[in-house]
DNA sequence: CCCATGACCACAA
DNA sequence: ATTGTGGCCATGG
């Protein structure tokens, strides 16, 4: 009776806003992935979280660089949820990204680790 | 309350 | 390398 099993272990709402804070510290040119951020808030394997919370990040205020956000595998996978779906291309290309076939080019040199944040 | 879906990831065959 | 399955947490019908 211990175990009442909290599933976030906090409110969903802080867990969200937890995600966005992390995101906006993501820096101009350069992207992160939904993974890492997961384990870097200690979420170990809420990636599909993250991805969640960015949807509803456009709701949340001040605005989520959510473009900045992608996959593993450097893939917007998130582009049809902007508006329009090449938004999210175009808008990491105006950073100096390079994207082919919705692929982030170069992708670990661009990937931003949130452990940055110590430096 | 149960089932299905989702901007994911890891592992096994 | 590719494909299939499970797990994770939250939300919606």
């Amino acid at each position: 009776m211990a175990d009442k099993r909290k599933p976030s272990g906090k409110d969903p709402c802080e867990l969200y806003e937890q995600i966005y804070a992390l995101v906006r510290q993501i820096p101009r040119g350069k992207v992160s992935t939904y993974g890492r951020i997961a384990e870097a808030l200690g979420l170990h394997a809420g990636a599909r979280l993250v991805g969640y919370a960015l949807t509803h990040s456009p709701a949340a205020y001040p605005p989520v660089p959510a473009h900045r956000v992608v996959n593993r595998q450097g893939l917007l996978t998130g582009r049809h949820q902007f508006d329009p779906p090449e938004q999210m291309q175009a808008l990491l290309e105006s950073e100096g990204l390079r994207i082919i076939d919705h692929q982030v080019q170069d992708f670990a040199a661009h990937c931003w680790d949130p452990e940055e944040l110590l430096n």
